[in-house]
DNA sequence: CAAAGATATGGCACTGAGTGCCATCAAATA
DNA sequence: TATTTGATGGCACTCAGTGCCATATCTTTG
């Protein structure tokens, strides 16, 4: 609310203190630096790290907050003949491109967030936010379906799931390969199991034993697994 | 590893640690609390706070540690020949009969949870580790599975998500109705996405765009789908 | 029973994160 | 030039969390 919404006129004392906060960090390491030792070497008052940032914290995720207005934004330019899953899918992979925009920067936090457990619980939260952000979207798209809201919440959990699999793949590997690559085979994986269409089943009744499903060839399959599962009432 | 195991000799001070804490926490709010606050009103040493617990908010989450470590349990007594879908449901199960067990006090600290910034992380960091339990557990039962670690981590959290959906619906009720039946319900629909079983399939001939499947209920799903796709030839 | 040790607790001082308040300096504006 | 506005620095304060040591209680051992 209070910094300058979409200027682009970023403050240097926000990067410069960003900057010696890393490399801070990346030496002695993030419990052993102190508020001080960050604004000494920044050469700033202690009271403007404050300013800047609102804990000790959030100078490491110092590009979520814009990320997260991103997603919001493009989540809210969706249309209503977009597939949801798909609208969600496209919002993940956004998160992931700001991961691959610096390679190494990002390389350098997983390492720290690895091994500070406060900064793994920050990174929680934040991930927590995207997650709700996806899961409010599918609760309006699918508010007039059959435990919409459900369905919404476990599709989000997925969708994050796959995200942070690929996230992870690719920062072990220390930033090789195509990340966006990797996160769309991951998100396809949940897509197809949460946006299934086109599929027509009719159950058996003679027979209750056997099932008669119509399909296209042109479903994947999962689609089609779901859908068995769903008309059949399982075990 | 430093407390009494399945020791179920509680030591008092604990106790009124928690009741002190929980009944200044509903009073005057969690942040307008002191830790000083609560120890003068137990009648203890402050420094005996920080021996029982080891930050503030580990007093208003007392009892998942333990839950923890009862999950961990649970599915290391799992057999090969579980379903590890219907056995990660069931260590879900674990989690929502604690809350079950003290309705007021669940929802006395779901209140303090929603207003309270810092105990919403906090929790998150708690069902990580949850998540993060169920995940290890289906990625070894999954290890020789394509896309098996994909499958384990979303699967997971599918799972929680899925948990906490009903947990949360429970809490916001103010604990009326049968959460265990309300998990159970949620926790079927994920099972029935990710541990699909018995199809089998005969590919059409006239039309080129639809398929006809039958199957028996008790065929394994996973033989059944890649005859498919390999008779479809997927997208 | 007495001495010695282990464990639980309290007290105290210290570090460090985060906040409120005010002084100061620079730039924009009248 | 005088004034206002916004950004910054400095200072003191609260409070969470830790290390260290003294003391009390309970247990073991001679």
């Amino acid at each position: 609310m209070g910094t300058a919404s979409t200027n682009s006129t970023k403050p240097p004392m926000r990067d410069s203190l960003i900057a010696a906060a890393f490399q801070l960090f990346l030496e002695r390491g993030y419990e052993q630096t102190t508020v001080d030792d960050i604004v000494s070497l920044a050469g700033v008052g202690r009271r403007s790290f404050f300013r800047y940032f609102p804990s000790k914290e959030d100078v490491v995720f110092p590009d979520h907050e814009q990320c997260l207005a991103d997603m919001t934004r493009f989540l809210a330019a969706s249309a209503d003949s977009d597939d949801p899953m798909v609208r969600v899918c496209g919002a993940a992979r956004l998160v992931m491109r700001m991961y691959a925009e610096n390679p190494t920067f990002s390389v350098q936090r997983y390492r720290l967030t690895r091994e500070v457990t406060g900064l793994r619980t920050y990174e929680l939260s934040v991930v927590w936010r995207y997650e709700k952000t996806l899961g409010d979207y599918l609760r309006t798209r699918w508010a007039d379906r059959k435990d919409g809201t459900l369905r919404a919440n476990v599709a989000a959990a997925a969708v994050v799931a796959a995200h942070n699999h690929a996230l992870r793949h690719w920062l072990r590997s220390g930033g090789e390969g195509d990340p966006l690559a990797e996160v769309d085979r991951a998100l396809e994986f949940v897509r197809a199991t949460w946006s299934p269409d086109a599929v027509v089943a009719a159950p058996a009744e003679e027979s209750e034993d056997v099932v008669v499903v119509i399909t296209k060839r042109s479903t994947p399959m999962w689609r089609v697994v779901r859908e068995v599962e769903a008309s059949l009432g399982d075990d």
